[in-house]
RNA sequence: GGGGGGGUUCCCGAGUGGUCAAAGGGAACAGACUGUAAAUCUGUCGGCGGACGCCUUCGGAGGUUCGAAUCCUCCCCCCCCCA
């Protein structure tokens, strides 16, 4: 088809990207792929205003899907949500409302804008809530309908069900593969929807949707898996010291973003530029040749990348400038994390550096603030400082700013107006 | 419905009246070493106050006690067996 990519196709591209882990009848879905413009889709899960790294690797799924001239959907669990979290443990399953569904759905459409054209052309990619068809559905009306076509022999046989019978599921989650299969009926009777990806716990699911197409829709459809993301430490993709790392500038700061992937694994530096960049081939297997500490020039080609494909080529380029600053010596210092803060502030007995670090974000109570100082882990300026009790004062201000540091990697300057 | 086991700090998991903010491990953070990596060693790891201190926490609500995560009552949730 479309061959800006530099593969075959777009399996063949997955392959070689680490997207894929297994499909059902790979040469039927092949042949599929080549002869016409495929509409596939991912789910969502509408928990938060915001997407996360964990939801990248579908993303980019699906922008490889687009890139090879076929139609891509992203699907919001609306209705899933409105039941509940199925990833809850022992506290309640936290029941969103409709409003926040909808106030969620909003920033993830617009997240993902950012990854896929949406429009109304044979290639544009479309973003739909499952509550539209899911919301009114009466119970009676669904067994009726469909109750006759799943079997709870092989729903039991699944694995995402076979794993949690031995800690336990509520009858909500064992709905989720329901629900989801239904979407996928929905999907390609409505839209012609002929392919559902998905993480590989979503296989099961993704199955019981193809049965489920199968027998109502009478159509042949396809699901393909992608390998669960974990990285070389063996830790769930995507948390740092301040917790989850976000799509939204407003949870995650484009730096903040930056620097996540600036501090990668070294061993996972192929795999992400693979994965998470929509780089050529050539380009990448040239920078997997890196070794030793050359590898950071491969780690600042895909912290560039991927924070330029969420949030812009010159934020990027920002985050890579200050950067430059704080390690690299040289480079310019405005694009380092700051805030403001009067000049009063500062005079006579100042303000003490606890309230300075909490205030500006850096730590999160005075305690820790404390336990770092102790650690030699604070500078102001530069300098370590070993005082608790220390206070910010006039004397502190260069250039119209304080330096404040917390450990090798944590700045952020305090601007002085 | 009956019987048995269980819900502990981010996760796993000890603890069964005071010495428990709670063993141990993992994760995380910091220091040293480095390459803003890994590995290793060391330290920290509920909140607040300078410290001897105070406050909040062991599924929920009450109660017994000078004193409870630990005992009692009721409730919620999970697992296993029986019906």
């Amino acid at each position: 088809m479309n061959n800006e990519t530099g593969f075959a196709s777009f399996l063949d591209e997955m392959k070689w990207r680490g997207f894929f882990e297994q499909c059902t009848d790979e040469k039927a879905l092949a042949e599929l792929l080549t002869a016409e413009t495929v509409t596939a889709y991912i789910g969502f899960d509408p928990t938060a205003d915001s997407l996360h790294i964990g939801s990248l690797l579908p993303i980019m799924g699906l922008v490889h899907l687009q890139r090879h001239g076929h139609r891509p959907i992203a699907i919001v669990g609306g209705a899933t949500a409105m039941v509940g979290d199925p990833s809850g443990r022992t506290e309640l399953r936290s029941m969103l409302t409709l409003e926040q569904i909808e106030r969620n759905l909003q920033g993830i459409k617009e997240q993902l804008s950012h990854y896929i054209r949406f429009g109304d052309g044979p290639q544009d990619g479309l973003m739909l809530n499952n509550a539209d068809w899911l919301k009114d559905f009466g119970y009676l009306e669904f067994l009726r309908e469909y109750g006759q076509f799943f079997s709870v022999n092989q729903m039991l046989t699944r694995d995402s069900v076979k794993t949690r019978m031995e800690h336990g599921l509520s009858f909500i989650e064992f709905n989720y593969m329901i629900l989801q299969a239904f979407d996928f009926m929905v999907l390609n009777r409505d839209h012609g929807c002929r392919l559902q990806m998905g993480g590989s716990d979503q296989w099961g699911n993704i199955c019981s949707g193809i049965d489920l197409t199968r027998r109502v829709n009478r159509q042949e459809v396809y699901g393909l898996t992608f390998p669960l993301m974990m990285t070389a430490a063996g830790t769930k993709m995507g948390k740092t010291a301040s917790g989850a790392v976000w799509l939204a500038a407003a949870r995650t700061s484009v730096h903040d973003f930056y620097q996540f992937w600036i501090n990668v694994d070294d061993r996972d530096v192929a795999r992400f530029l693979r994965l998470y960049t929509l780089l050529p081939r050539e380009r990448i297997e040239e920078l997997e040749k890196l070794q030793g500490a050359d590898i950071r020039e491969a780690k600042r080609v895909l912290a560039g990348e991927v924070t330029a494909l969420l949030h812009g080529r010159d934020a990027a380029d920002k985050a890579a400038e200050a950067a430059r600053a704080l390690f690299g010596g040289g480079g310019d210092a405005e694009s380092i994390p700051s805030s403001e803060r009067p000049e009063g502030d500062f005079a006579g007995d100042g303000l003490l550096l606890l309230e300075a670090l909490v205030e500006s974000g850096l730590l999160k109570s005075k305690g820790e603030a404390r336990r770092m100082i102790r650690q030699q882990a604070v500078r102001v300026n530069g300098e370590v400082i070993s005082d608790e009790m220390r206070a910010l004062s006039a004397a502190d201000i260069r250039d119209g700013r304080i330096a404040l540091q917390v450990g090798k990697k944590r700045h952020h300057h305090i601007l002085v107006g």
